[in-house]
DNA sequence: CCATTAATTACGA
DNA sequence: TCGTAATTAATGG
């Protein structure tokens, strides 16, 4: 709950952490290198905030590992998730949409490993590297697309179809293949899936029920796996 | 073992 | 569809 102290231990940071990743794969070694030694490298644990709704956005970070939720909280106290990200994009980018707090609150939704910079750096970035903008620029387009969806699916959709989508993009997004399906990737309960979905735990342990008798999905305790991808698809048109 | 947290189900507003 | 509450199941000391 304290800052543990930073690491001086860390040994320098692999410079192929970042190479692949879009915001910096046009950079050079040198570029790279400059950056990471301004990069802060924290674990985090599941269930944890990395920054808060409100708060001064002193820092931006790069999920290197793991998962993270965005989520916030409405005037009436309940949490509402908004999307999920997975390693390998910059979250907490205030900055890029020229706000200086952050919008959303971040929780970790399994253990994550981020790299940080403090934002007076952003500028910098932007102002250096080539394709960090347009990159960073198209994400934040596609989140908001996303989020858009969302919306619209809320006001339109049926709460069956709401659930059935709200799986489908994390299969898609955060899915990992396994043996006789697709797997979400994180721990998730169906209080998650509700707070994706604007309803009730007990309503999304309902549809689940019922689709596992169908044989479309498989869960367990925090754990869902999509059989059946195809019948989703089918339940979130027609129904 | 126990305590804690997740999931299921029935029932009523 | 949602909320309450009772019950059962799984997890982690």
């Amino acid at each position: 709950m304290e800052d543990q102290a930073p690491r001086k231990v860390l040994p320098r940071l692999d410079e192929s952490l970042l190479t692949h990743l879009p915001p910096f794969s046009k950079l050079d070694k040198r570029q790279i290198r400059t950056i990471l030694d301004q990069a802060t490298s924290r674990r985090y644990e599941t269930g944890i905030a990395i920054f808060e709704e409100g708060h001064a956005a002193e820092r931006f970070y790069m999920l290197l590992d793991g998962y993270v939720r965005v989520v916030r909280i409405t005037p009436t106290g309940e949490q509402v998730t908004s999307l999920h990200i997975p390693a390998g994009q910059l979250i907490g980018i205030a900055r890029a949409l020229g706000r200086d707090t952050y919008p959303a609150t971040a929780i970790t939704a399994a253990e994550c490993l981020a790299l940080s910079w403090p934002m007076r750096l952003w500028d910098t970035f932007v102002a250096e590297y080539d394709g960090f903008a347009t990159e960073t620029y198209k994400t934040v387009g596609l989140r908001v697309g996303e989020m858009n969806t969302r919306i619209v699916e809320m006001a339109t959709q049926q709460v069956e179809q709401r659930v059935a989508n709200a799986i489908l993009r994390l299969i898609n997004q955060t899915g990992r293949k396994v043996a006789d399906g697709i797997e979400i990737d994180f721990p998730i309960t169906r209080q998650d899936l509700s707070e994706l979905t604007a309803t009730t735990l007990h309503t999304v342990s309902r549809l689940l029920s019922g689709w596992e008798k169908k044989g479309l999905v498989e869960s367990k305790r925090k754990r869902i796996k999509v059989c059946d991808p195809h019948a989703l698809v089918m339940l979130t048109q027609g129904a």
